[in-house]
RNA sequence: CGCGGGGUAGAGCAGUUGGCAGCUCGUCAGGCCCAUAACCUGAAGGUCGCCGGUUCAAGUCCGGCCCCCGCAU
């Protein structure tokens, strides 16, 4: 039996604390999660989607606005501490508090794509694959020693969402296999070469604006990468547009941003002479429409800034 | 009271200084055509979000309420 401090925040945390927590040869002692943010126009508070299933398993929740000062008596009680998308820089002394120290899931396979997006990154970069890492934590960011890692190719049509999903199906799997061999000392993690390293930076809403000077499929990798959060968007007449639903088309001789509706299809130009078609967009204060219903009420269809 | 946009026909929109409620699409019927998502003709379909007020007259002006959405995370 293997006690497990966990420290996580989003849905991936979500399911892989959920197949840790299934799974018979592992006790959670405690979950560290950030704490609820108030969200959304009436800026009630809403807890963390880890934070959601761990009340269901009865731990102890703790959600500390900062861990400068925070020390948790039960991280001495643990074997190992489990790190999966928390979105807290932890100190080393808490790192190595748990017997067998503490271990982190990342997204990606380091030492590429160190940092808060490797997901997103990683198709808005236009790769064809990626993975799960599960390493040793040490003081900097996605920079310990490497205790196993798995690949995954990412499809050609995939979003954010939809990869996140399977990632963290791997990064659970990536942990029931490989933590044991790590806890008997079968597997020595090995130093990363740092010099291959790359990193990635967290997204804004501004990383949703549309350059249409860029060819279509850097768009398109860019709507991937940016759908659900934060979305891809331009403006049209002044205001907010987001392109929800959008697909690679035949180049259609449109300037960059040019606009051209045809039989109820919505094409819009990009560089190199590449075009996109918007399926789906939603005007600012407007719900999802599709695109005819949007050419159906558009006076003066031009071009998207 | 964080900022802002909006609720008008099945969908998306317009409606100027209050004066018979319109446009594009869809639907239905008929026509044209080898044929069509194309074209022509015609038809159906709206208590203009809800309540109250001003007025001879309110989608439009005033007050209150409900709902949807964008930003801010």
């Amino acid at each position: 039996m293997t006690k497990i401090v966990f420290y996580g925040t989003g849905e991936f945390a979500a399911t892989v604390l959920k197949a840790i927590a299934n799974d018979a040869s592992y006790k959670i002692l405690a979950v560290i999660t950030s704490p609820d943010q108030p969200i959304g126009r009436k800026q009630e508070m809403q807890k963390s989607a880890v934070k959601t299933f761990a009340e269901t398993l009865g731990v102890e929740i703790l959600q500390p606005a900062s861990l400068k000062e925070f020390d948790a008596p039960i991280l001495s009680e643990a074997d190992l501490g489990v790190v999966a998308e928390y979105g807290f820089i932890i100190p080393q002394r808490l790192l190595d508090l748990p017997k067998h120290k503490t271990v982190n899931l990342h997204g990606s396979i380091l030492p590429k794509l160190r940092g808060a997006s490797p997901i997103q990154t990683a198709i808005m970069n236009g790769e064809t694959e990626t993975g799960v890492t599960l390493m040793l934590m040490d003081a900097k960011m996605d920079h310990g020693p490497i205790i196993a890692m798995q690949k995954l190719s990412i499809l050609p049509d995939e979003t954010q969402k939809e990869l996140f999903t399977r990632l963290a199906i791997v990064a659970s799997e990536l942990f029931l296999r490989e933590t044991p061999k790590y806890i008997s000392g079968e597997i020595i993690p090995v130093e990363q070469n740092h010099d291959g390293a790359t990193f990635c930076k967290i997204f804004t809403r501004d990383d949703g604006h549309v350059d249409f000077s860029q060819p279509a499929q850097n768009i398109y990798n860019q709507y991937r990468a940016m759908t659900p959060w934060p979305g891809l968007w331009t403006t049209f007449e002044g205001k907010r547009l987001k392109l929800s639903v959008i697909t690679p088309a035949d180049p259609k001789n449109l300037s960059e941003g040019q606009i051209l509706a045809q039989n109820g299809h919505l094409y819009v130009g990009c560089g190199a002479n590449s075009a996109i078609e918007a399926i789906e967009v939603q005007p600012e204060g407007k719900k999802p429409m599709d695109a005819k219903s949007f050419i159906n009420g558009a006076r003066n269809l031009t071009r998207f800034e």
